[in-house]
DNA sequence: AAGAGATCTTACCAGCCAGTAACATGAAGC
DNA sequence: GCTTCATGTTACTGGCTGGTAAGATCTCTT
């Protein structure tokens, strides 16, 4: 099994309300609350969370405020859900990453692409944003035990790296977290500078992970 | 002038209020808006800026909120300051590191050093998260011009360093997203995670964006 | 067609909090 | 002592918004 490729997840751009349809939908009720959930994500990066009111998000899929209530108990649950949305995408990508072989280094490069792609994705700003907005310090609690999650399998590759060779000796901890943090950031600035694809800015950031800057 | 170091900021720990002052104090004023500022940054960064309300951010001072208003405007004004005070610790850094010479390479990792110091110090939570708070239109886009700034001399840093040879070839742009993004992101773990000292940090950083992490 | 259950709306409440008005105090200048 | 200005305080308001109650409507079943 080689190095995973990164699954060119198309979501559907138009965020066609479910609300909107003619007739009756099947299994309509899971359909409209991952309409809420996606609706909300997008507004979330789009104005924030604090600035983003129940009343605007239900306005934009065409309903009124207590109906989202019928699908999703508090304001607080649905960025819960953004975020574990996000946590999915990253985890599946770390699932194929540990199972297949080859190098290390190579497969930890498959995530790296992998979690450039989600993070940019619809979810990318809810996981990163989560737990510093307003929330309880329940919530928060479960979702920083989540991220540290990830972050921990991530340090394992860089070790299964350090392990075969693949990667050269280094402080593994922080690696982890400089690898991180320029991935998250693009969460940041991708939208304003979009002239990239998610994946061609992995490679190049890829490229730099991999020599470093060092010139002569 | 070789390249410079990293100055020793010594912030004074206990947040003293200049309210406690038995006796008049010369020049009060700003001195008490200073502290203003200072204590709001540290609360924003421990509770967050929507969780901190001006009532608590005055109790902290040993004052009543309407006081806050005799020294600064609004509580936008209040982040903004904050953000001020930040950049002008990194650009004062930056200019350290342009008037220097050595290779640019050298240059960029000192500046790397001042940066990290910035971004752990009071008001880096600050830097990183003004303008996506609950700011208006007006002055997030002066926070963003502020901050583009910031990453064009950084990026001029990076090609100087093309240009004497000192870094190889690369996508300037995407390295220099990827070197800020890296730092940036200390800001959300150092203070979980302080088992190093932000110079420390920097120096390993610096190891790997110097030699990357290819092993054999 | 009648009852039942799900779905959605209008109308409302309650808490939070930035910001203000009006009054109190206290030190410096005369 | 008296005025003045800076500095504080108490008490309040007004807007926003998460969340709810109660009733309307729609669809499916029997």
């Amino acid at each position: 099994m080689p190095a995973p490729a990164v699954k060119n997840r198309r979501e559907p751009a138009p965020p066609q309300s479910p609300w909107q349809a003619r007739r009756r939908l099947r299994d309509g009720h899971a359909l409209k609350r991952d309409a809420v959930i996606l609706a909300a994500a997008r507004a979330f990066r789009e104005r924030g969370y604090h600035k983003t009111s129940l009343d605007d998000l239900a306005a934009g899929l065409g309903v009124t405020k207590p109906t989202l209530y019928l699908y999703v108990p508090s304001k607080e649950a649905i960025l819960f859900e953004c975020f574990r949305a996000g946590l999915r995408q990253i985890q599946e990508t770390l699932d194929d990453c540990e199972r297949a072989d080859g190098p290390a280094r190579e497969r930890l490069f498959a995530f790296i692409r992998g979690y450039a792609a989600a993070i940019v994705g619809d979810f990318g700003w809810c996981m990163l944003r989560a737990e510093d907005q307003h929330l309880g310090v329940q919530m928060s609690r479960r979702i920083k035990l989540l991220k540290a999650g990830i972050d921990k399998r991530m340090r394992a590759l860089i070790e299964a790296g350090v392990e075969d060779g693949s990667i050269r000796e280094c402080d593994t901890r922080m690696t982890a977290f400089a690898l991180a943090g320029a991935l998250n950031w693009m969460g940041h600035w991708y939208r304003e500078d979009a002239t990239l694809k998610p994946l061609e800015i992995a490679d190049r950031f890829i490229d730099f992970f991999n020599r470093g800057l060092k010139g002569h």
